[in-house]
RNA sequence: CGCGGGGUGGAGCAGCCAGGUAGCUCGUCGGGCUCAUAACCCGAAGGUCGUAGGUUCGAAUCCUGCCCCCGCAA
């Protein structure tokens, strides 16, 4: 049997190194064009590009696939497996492949379908989330599922972390789906009510939230595109937070900023403590470290921009 | 030429503007106190101040070139 893969992100990465180590030929990867990044705007292939450089494979990355797919179709595989590629595919492109085409999708179908459903899951307030492998279709993760399991989102699990669970976990379900599809062995199950969910901003933190929704936000932005806020004539960034016992202060106050006690700030409801922050023109520290410079005390409030 | 911040013992910072013995907090190590401790007290180790030149009696500090890191924006 022979494949094309299509992905682009950090998540697509492991599916794509399993179904190789696994002995599938990927004829093929399909991948977004590099992109401008960084500060000297470098052009920068995309982490899957770079995989598959690494294993000698082909890779394509046209513009718009639905205007440009001849190199897809002179590969000539019998199917096609996509996991975050980041274009809507078209009839035509799916017929193509007369093994199907199969996604992988970091949520528990018919929920969070879209660009987003690991962040926005966190950011919910999810217990769980997970994988599900489905029969692409022209719609927005809408395919019939083939598989799905889950996995538990934890207290301390942010965007990152969860995504690489995720992507172990899409890895290890994309091998198995491939060889039943292999096999002729495929049952589908028909999505039911669903929702869709939009891509992430950077966001600036509501310490009028409850602690709980501010640790989310933070957790389900990081380590991209993150939370910040401001205090006095500094920017943070937020990578990771804890809820933490709060008091009667008013939010945004800082109720503690010491090396023992950390960095722990007033919400609408209980406190956080922001355990690791990045000061804009810094890098990423824990909030001891960055308490210890001393550059916020006790007392300091987080004001949002007026 | 997109805007901006920064490189000072292991970590986070101060010192620079107005050159003159390298400072603070944390950590580490040793000792003390304590039933005990991540608490407290005492002490110690650890730095060619990013790099190359220049000015000067003297440069972390002033001048010039270079390297590196980072935030925003794209």
């Amino acid at each position: 049997m022979k494949l094309v893969f299509a992905g682009t992100p950090e998540f697509a990465v492991k599916p794509l190194r399993a179904l190789c180590d696994a002995g599938f030929e990927i004829a093929a990867v399909l991948t977004q064009p590099d992109r401008p990044t960084g500060r000297r705007g470098t052009l920068t292939p995309s982490p899957v590009k770079v995989l598959a450089t690494e294993l000698g494979i082909p890779v394509l990355q046209p513009e718009k696939l639905k205007e440009d797919f001849s190199a897809l179709q002179a590969v000539g595989a019998d199917g096609m497996v996509t996991c975050a590629y980041g274009q809507l595919l078209t009839q035509e492109v799916l017929d193509l492949f007369p093994l199907g085409v199969w996604n992988v999708h970091a949520s528990l179908l018919p929920a969070y379908r879209g660009a987003a459903p690991i962040a926005r899951a966190i950011m919910d307030g999810a217990h769980e989330t997970g994988v599900t492998i489905m029969k692409t279709d022209i719609g927005m993760d809408t395919g019939d599922i083939f598989l799905k399991e889950c996995v538990a989102i934890e207290e301390d699990d942010t965007c990152g972390t969860l995504t690489d669970k995720l992507s172990v976990l899409g890895a290890k379900l994309i091998v198995e789906a491939m060889k039943r599809v292999e096999a002729g062995k495929v049952e589908f199950t028909k999505q039911g009510e669903g929702f869709n969910c939009k891509k992430v901003a950077r966001t600036e933190v509501d310490f009028s939230k409850s602690a709980s929704e501010v640790s989310r936000l933070i957790r389900g932005l990081s380590p991209a595109p993150l939370a910040f806020a401001r205090i006095g004539e500094l920017t943070l960034n937020f990578y990771q937070a804890a809820v933490v016992e709060g008091t009667d202060a008013p939010f945004g106050t800082v109720l503690a900023a010491t090396p023992k006690k950390g960095l722990i700030v007033a919400c609408g409801e209980g406190a956080v403590r922001l355990l690791e922050v990045q000061p804009a023109g810094s890098k990423k520290m824990t909030d001891r470290d960055f308490v210890n410079g001393r550059k916020v005390s006790e007392g300091m409030r987080f004001e949002p921009v007026l």
